[in-house]
DNA sequence: CAGTTATGAATGAACG
DNA sequence: CGTTCATTCATAACTG
């Protein structure tokens, strides 16, 4: 179906804290430990969506300790925003009581007025345009 | 025959607990290949935003392929033409390359702007005909 | 090497 | 329409 770049031949195995000397730019991406780790710590200090200049920055940051992309960091908040989520989910999936799973939505300290606004700013800023896929 | 939820390529299915084939129980709509590719063609033949008896029309056609609905063909336009546009937004985002300044000017071109507002409640009318008059 | 797990990537569905 | 959520697909990495 979805036809990538395939890994034709064996490529760099396990270098984790190698970085892409070769030309290797097909398969995924692999992040180092150092990349995870600060991913993680952003993500438990409250990141949950960063923005596109906070998801730059990040990259760039990342990209010290080895190839990265801007996707690439989209992509791992969102999946571990929706793991956190999903684990969340399959514990309530025990009790057959009524579901009150208050939802925990620490999203941010900040005071976030849930409130009606109607017409408010939206935060309409452009949140993610940095997907850069190749497509047929 | 027809009538099939998995992809007609791959299936590795995953370690999925439960989900269990209820007869055509299917979570959400997965296109078959010959579906996308004839979607797609229609994308790129030019086919933005269906019409609702396009779309009644197109969603008869790819029923042929398999279980399909009018809302999977009115959200798969939806879909394909907010990705192209994220991938051709900020395209090369990549850190230490020369942000490019998009000058991409996605106005519209067309001058029908009878009443945009209209059409946007005429599209928002038409697709809750489509999840209410969904037949067979 | 084959089967399993972990997780990056993709996309259908829906919200605001 | 742009953004976000949920589910799925594909594959690197792990295990035996």
């Amino acid at each position: 179906m979805s036809g990538f770049c395939m890994k034709s031949s064996g490529s760099s195995f396990h270098g984790k804290s190698g970085s892409s000397s070769t030309g290797t730019k097909c398969g995924r991406w692999n992040p180092t430990t150092e990349q995870v780790k600060l991913l993680t710590e952003l993500f438990r200090a409250g990141l949950r969506t960063p923005s596109t200049d906070q998801i730059q920055k990040i990259s760039n940051q990342l990209s010290f300790y080895g190839k990265i992309e801007s996707k690439n960091v989209f992509y791992w908040f969102q999946n571990h925003k929706a793991r956190e989520r999903q684990k969340r989910r399959k514990v309530s999936f025990d009790d057959d009581k009524d579901v009150i799973v208050h939802r925990d939505n620490s999203m941010n300290t900040s005071t976030q007025s849930k409130s009606k606004i109607t017409y408010s700013i939206y935060r309409r800023i452009s949140f993610i345009h940095l997907l850069s896929f190749e497509f047929p």
